[in-house]
Parts: C-alpha cells; structure tokens; sequence
DNA sequence: TTGTATGCGTTATCAC
DNA sequence: GTGATAACGCATACAA
C-alpha cells in the first residue's frame, strides 16, 4: 500500500503532518483557516491531504472545545404516520438551514422505548431534543435542560417537567367540527377516536363531548368508539356503529388513519344501499381531495408544527433562557381536504 | 448550587469521581460493568451518578477506541415523496434493531447539497452511508470506501464508483405495465415521466418504449412528456395530452407524484363529459384503492426495499469485503393499487 | 510563520 | 479492588 494511495484507516492529521513534514498544528491551522499559514507549506498540507483522502474528525473537533455538535435529535411515536413524515421533513428542513444534523427515532408509541431513544441520543451529546412524548412522564430529562440540553415537545405536552411545547388546537378543533354536525342537524353523532389516555384523543374527544353539550345533545356512550389504533380497527368500528340498531346519522373521526378506516366502511356500506352518513375527521390528508365521497376533516399545517417546533429549539439553543414557551397550532375546517400532493420529484 | 442538584454543565466522570471520592477509572468501570468493583465503592459511584445526572459521552468513548459511532447517514431526494418516507421508516427501523442511530439528510434532488450532506456525515464519522444519489458522479467517495466507511447505493445505481446497490426493476415493472396496456388494444398510449437523466426516469422510458416496439406500436414523439417534476405539472401535461388532437386512449405515468396529477386531469376531463382513458402509474400509494376512478399501479415493495439496503450496509459494517452486490427488488402489476393505511396510531 | 505543551472525556494498560 | 498514566484526534495558549 504506498502511502500516495492512502492507507487502510482513516487518516489523522498525524497522518497528514506526517506525510506534509510538518507539525500537526499547520495541519490544523491549514484545515480551519483564518491563521497565517506559509503558502508552500501550505500548499503541502493540502496535497497531502489530497493524497491520504484526509477529512477533519468533527467529533474530536467538539470533544475538544465541549461545544455543540451540532446534532438535534427528533423522537416520533409513528414515522410511518404521514403527518409524522411530513413534520420530520419539516424539521429537517429546517435544522439544515441552520446547519443542524438530524437523527430520527421511532417510538412506535412505546414509553420505554422513548426512554432508551433519549438515552442514546443524550448520550451522544445532541444540542437539543424534539419529542413526540409517548411515555407518561418526562421528569427524568429535567436534570439535562439545567445542564444544557435544550428539549422541546411537539404534539402532546410532558408531564413531570417544564419544557417549550407546541400543541394543536385540539380541543378546538374537535369541538368546532362535531358543532358543525351539530348544527346541521345531527343529532347522533359518532365518535371514533384513538387512545384517550394520549392527549390528542383526550383532548379531541373533550371538544367532541363540549360541542355535543353546547348543542344540548346527549352523550351517548354507545356511539363512542376510543382506543381505535389503526385503519382497519377504524373500519370494524365504523361498520359497527353505522350498522347498529339506531346507527348515527355523523360521524367524527380523531385522526387521518381511523378517518380513512371510516371512509372504507362507508363505501362499503353505500355499495350494499346504505345511507349517506356524514363524516369529519381531524388530520387532513394527501388525496382527501380526490376522494368521491362527501366528508370533510380538521385540518392544520404540519410543515408549520415543524418548523415551530424546530424554531423554538433554536432559540434555546441559541441561549435563549426565559420561561417554557407554549405555542398552539389552530386548525381550520377544509371541506373535501385540500392537501394536494404538491411535492416535486425532480 | 449545591452538589446534590448537579453543577450547570453536563457532569463527566471526574466529577463523578470527585462526588465519589474514588479515581475516574472506577467511576469507568462501574459504568461499563464487566471489571470487579467492591459493592459498597459501586454504591457509592452510583449514587453520585444519580446525583448529578451523569451520562456518559458516547462521543469520547468513540473518539477513545478509535471505532464505530454506531451511526449511519441516510441521504434521500425528497423525503417529502410518501415513497422515500417509508423507506426512511424501514431503514431507520431495521438500523435501530441493528443498534445504530440514523442521520437523515435531503438533498432535494441537488447534486451540490448532496456532496455536502455526505461530506458532513463522513466528518461526523458515519460507520455506513445509505445514497439515494442525485449527483452524477460519486468517485470522490472511493478513497471512503476503502478507508472503512461502507455504502451502499439505493433505487439508482452510483457513477464514477463501484459499491454495493439495491434497485427497482424500473425496466420490467414499466416495460410489463405498458405491455399490457397494448394487450388491451390500446394504440396510443401517452408516457408521463420525470427526468428522463434520473436513472429511474430513464429506465421507465427505456422500459415504455420497449413495449411499444414488441407490440409493434410506434413511438410517437408528441406522445411523451418527460422532465415532468411534480403533481400539478403532470395535472397540465396530462390533460394537454388528453385534451388534444390525437388524444391517446391510454396513459403511462412514471411515478406516483405523476400518477396523482394525470387522475386530477382525467377527473376534470371526466366532469366535463371526456372520455375513459386507462392508466397505469409506476409506484403505489396510499389510498390508491380509494379512488373512484379507473386505474392501476405497478407496486413494489417500498420496506422490503428499505430493509434490503439497510441489511446489505450492516454486512459491510460487519466486516463483509466482497466485491459489490446488486439486488433489484421486483415489481407487480396491482390493479386500483393495493396499499391501504395499514399503520397503526395506538 | 511554525512548533510545544496541554486538555477535552473516556478507556487500555499496567502497577499497586 | 483500585489508581496512575497514556492515548484517541483535535484545538487553545503560549513560546520560539
């Protein structure tokens, strides 16, 4: 192996000095810049560095002035959720711009697993956390913000610490779409929603609840569905409810999976000459738009969840040491979804 | 501050010791296990760990020997393309089983921040790197390859270098579908496609025109639309196309994005009393199966995808010094599409 | 303009 | 069972 080809190993700036006869520190000096460095000698170390394929280890380089390592670290419960992916592009996008690398963890809504995530992550020495909380208490990282890992929450607030958060308007939301039902004139009103225990569920189905008290209706225990996980546990449920004996003329939905779960069931029941129910969902979701059956959803911007949240992070990171910050996305009504694919492929 | 609520920076294990009253290394192997420690000097360590909130730094542990970070780099065009974003779910999945962390990188297509994205990553001393390439040429990674940072290549293959790559059968899965659509007696089939430059973009088009010629069917230049980068883009080629003198009876559209904007063309066209064209679009997606309108999907499996390349860096990663491997995940023709919102929420 | 000594947080090695 | 020392790759402080 002749040493114009390089070595086996990832070169050093030993490797480079030596190769250049000089002291590693004009290595240093060569890479970083800004300190005078005699041109030949200079133009030494660069061939060198050429030859041995030499690239500055940035790791050691922040060990040595215990700084930033410019690495945020980014916590989901459900990558494989769309409106997860799309804030995860948003953070992304938005961390780039401010010369942060992003590494994503999926917690596929498991508190322990969020908590090792976290571990590892505060254990390689991210600048700052965002997390889409799935444990039930977060009091073990209130240690870490006073020592300079700055965390921000996203989605759902933490419990058992003080920390920036940014919310949806989901009480809201919810209660300003099941009154829309409301003062169509329905009167039974579906409710499908997921994990109430989880506060998006148990906020959306409190504006579900307070719209319905508000319109003066009843609350009907059999036309709640909650704890619904996934589309096609959305799919039974709706068949359920819109099957029964005195069947809801509405449906509300708390997210886009259990929402297309619903449509399903709807189709099918429309093919067999079931009637027309009507149904908001929260989330909007790409195609909504394109989709023959009449309903509508809550919708909210992601990309604008993302970048709030990842701004947020910013500050902090930047020194930024006042008081916990709460910001709350609103949500709008969008008849029919209007989340049209609009992204590019090049 | 007292010492029992931790100073303001992050504690290292010389402050633990100092907590501890016993040396840096003992703090050391406590921390690691394995190596003998008195239970009583444990105790003690443990508990000054628990007081002041030490972690131990992963980094210096790297740094220390001179090993893997546990970390790869995954490098996508568009992480916003529903496709890239399961594939993201896959790998960051099949790497977290694996044990490594996963940096995500966007290049959005640019050549010049995908160089710099990859640069970055080798700084921070990446064990693998997984390319989605949008730059034509990755020679200035073989001198990498050699030095102990593996990579593998995805969806297209790499120029200018030799290394492992995992693709979609572009070719059979576009060459098949449009065969089809002959067997049907379709004479003018239109083709939406992105850049045909893109590896991807090529091999459809390759894959469109070889159908034609086996059918016998000439190519008619006005009937293709290349270089076409986006939902609304291929909604104005498609009804151009569909709208004009010789309107095909069929169309080919390269990608979902696409896929997506000629179904907005048709629907249109449809409204205002137009003709059934017959579509058939590469790549499946979401909800596919819920649209009204008649069309079919040449489907791949985007997580099997994932965690074939993830699979193929861990084995570079684990030592592996083969020459490269090529897979090439195979397509299937899914009428109405196939994938429903399977995920779940909890 | 260039080099030497030192330290970042951790661990391997060897001594006690 | 425990501790001192050196070293990982790099950069700051200071000296030459």
């Amino acid at each position: 192996m002749s040493p114009a080809t390089g070595g086996r190993h990832r070169p050093t700036m030993r490797d480079v000095a030596r190769e250049a006869q000089v002291s590693v520190m004009t290595v240093s000096r060569v890479v970083n810049g800004g300190d005078p460095v005699n041109p030949q000698t200079r133009q030494r170390v660069l061939d060198a560095i050429e030859r041995l394929g030499f690239r500055p280890n940035s790791l050691a380089r922040g060990l040595r002035h215990n700084r930033s390592t410019g690495l945020i670290g980014l916590v989901v419960t459900n990558l494989a959720n769309p409106f997860y992916s799309r804030l995860a592009v948003a953070v992304e996008e938005t961390a780039r711009r401010l010369g942060l690398a992003l590494i994503v963890g999926n917690t596929d809504e498991d508190a322990a697993r969020e908590r090792q995530l976290v571990e590892d992550l505060l254990a390689r020495r991210v600048d700052g956390l965002i997390i889409v909380p799935a444990g039930e208490d977060h009091g073990y990282l209130a240690g870490d913000l006073t020592r300079g890992t700055s965390v921000v929450f996203c989605s759902r607030p933490p419990r058992g610490i003080d920390a920036d958060v940014v919310t949806v308007d989901d009480f809201g939301g919810a209660r300003d779409a099941v009154a829309g039902l409301a003062a169509k004139g329905h009167h039974r009103i579906g409710y499908i929603g997921h994990l109430a225990r989880i506060h998006t569920g148990g906020e959306r189905l409190n504006g579900y609840l307070a719209a319905l008290a508000d319109a003066g209706l009843p609350a009907a225990e059999e036309l709640v569905r909650v704890g619904i996980t996934g589309a096609e546990e959305a799919e039974r449920a709706a068949a359920d409810l819109l099957g029964g004996p005195a069947a809801p003329t509405a449906l509300f939905t708390s997210n886009n999976l259990l929402t297309v779960g619903a449509l399903r069931a709807m189709r099918t029941l429309r093919a067999v000459g079931g009637a027309g129910t009507e149904l908001v969902g929260f989330d909007d979701f790409d195609l909504a738009d394109m989709l023959e059956q009449p309903f509508s959803v809550v919708a909210y911007d992601a990309e604008l969840l993302g970048r709030t949240v990842t701004d947020l992070l910013a500050d902090r990171l930047a020194g930024e040491t006042g008081p916990p910050r709460a910001v709350v996305i609103g949500t709008r009504p969008a008849p029919r979804g209007t989340l049209a694919a609009r992204q590019a492929t090049r």
